[in-house]
DNA sequence: TCTGGGGTCCTAGGACCC
DNA sequence: TCTGGGGTCCTAGGACCC
């Protein structure tokens, strides 16, 4: 009936967006517990020099150190800082640990990083009640202090739980907006990042509330398409529409790339190279059951400028020496040898459960005719 | 401020087909 | 015949996220 499919519609969602704080500090914290009250950093290295910051701990933090810094400038703001190397293994033990554990209060669960999950607790008597279990357990049993956004769509819940970190939990109603989201700084607008965001701030657009305005619209449109401005309006003002289904997501595109520890312009030592990202790509591929009809390679020269040749192939496939030959013609014809800094490969345009065309495919094939 | 390693989505032009 | 519009796929690059 038509007022059944009208109710669905407007029957307003719960969505809780739940964010690991500092997810790669407190791993290693799990690890080495005598870091605990400690200004340190995870990532980077002191010996090629080569590295940026991924997580500071909240001490490391009060001294101004932030991820996405390079490792010598945390050190120019805190000499005694100590660093821990990356540990992705780490990451995705205590990540699956994370996830194991929220599945268990819903099958709508959606995963949007590595240490960041969406949950529909639509249907739970005391939603709110539930998030402070889920982040009480979290912080005491697993180690992993974290907040949480509560709001009727993706977008505002990702909002709330950035307002009150660590630990914080948030609601963020669609009756709020204009009272919590709009007084926030324009960085905080998710979306909007470090290209677009300076360019808006020299418009005189301050806050959330200020590019929602009529009289920003015109120069707001001068930095960026129409139905990318609307679908902020649209997210901003709760109107998004918001779908978890469940867990397992398919990935379009799957890459393995590498820093080198000194740039290189030899075409026959990169080429060498390439083999072993192609083959952990593809233990990733074979995981997912998945074929790529499309292979490329990406490569940022010592200037820091990228390049990216792609080519798709006829039939999809997941055989290394097919897949390392034609990138190695893709890359031998593209080459121009400028010394690099990183060399990388994509896999992408999947096709599921291909059956290759082989003798026995073959003969059914004919049977069928 | 000598700057990682994954990803997603979007845009724009060209090839190709009808 | 040099002239059309729409649709899809491919390729390269860019913005953005954690």
């Amino acid at each position: 009936m038509k007022s059944e499919s009208l109710m669905m519609k407007n029957q307003t969602k719960v969505i809780f967006h739940i964010d690991l704080n500092a997810f790669y500090a407190s791993c290693q914290l799990i690890e080495d517990p005598y870091l605990k009250g400690k200004a340190f950093i995870v990532g980077g290295s002191a010996v090629t020099k080569r590295g940026v910051v991924l997580t500071a701990s909240y001490e490391a933090r009060k001294y101004g150190i932030r991820s996405g810094m390079n490792v010598k400038d945390a050190f120019d703001l805190y000499p005694h800082v100590l660093v821990a190397p990356t540990r992705f293994d780490l990451y995705k033990k205590h990540s699956k640990i994370f996830f194991d554990y929220i599945k268990t209060f819903t099958n709508k669960m959606m995963k949007a990083s590595i240490d960041e999950a969406y949950l529909d607790m639509t249907h739970h008597k005391d939603p709110v009640k539930v998030a402070k279990i889920i982040q009480k357990t979290l912080n005491d049993y697993y180690h992993l202090p974290n907040s949480i956004g509560i709001a009727p769509t993706l977008f505002l819940a990702k909002m709330a739980s950035d307002m009150k970190k660590p630990l914080g939990i948030t609601i963020l109603r669609k009756r709020d907006i204009v009272d919590k989201l709009f007084p926030l700084p324009l960085k905080d607008l998710y979306g909007l990042g470090r290209k677009t965001y300076p360019k808006l701030i020299d418009s005189g657009i301050k806050t959330i509330g200020d590019f929602t305005k009529k009289e920003h619209q015109s120069s707001i449109l001068s930095h960026m398409s129409e139905e990318h401005y609307q679908s902020f309006l649209t997210h901003i003002l709760g109107n998004s529409t918001s779908i978890i289904d469940d867990d397992y997501q398919v990935p379009k595109s799957i890459s393995q790339e590498t820093t080198l520890n000194y740039d290189i312009d030899q075409e026959d030592l990169i080429i060498e190279m390439i083999q072993p990202l192609i083959e952990d790509a593809l233990k990733r591929l074979e995981k997912h059951h998945l074929y790529a009809k499309t292979i490329g390679f990406k490569l940022k020269t010592s200037t820091f400028k990228l390049q990216t040749r792609s080519k798709t192939l006829m039939t999809a496939t997941n055989d290394l020496i097919v897949i390392k030959d034609a990138i190695t013609e893709l890359f031998t014809l593209h080459y121009n040898h400028e010394p690099i800094r990183l060399i990388g490969i994509t896999l992408s345009n999947f096709v599921e459960d291909h059956t290759p065309f082989n003798l026995f495919t073959y003969h059914l094939f004919q049977q069928g005719t």
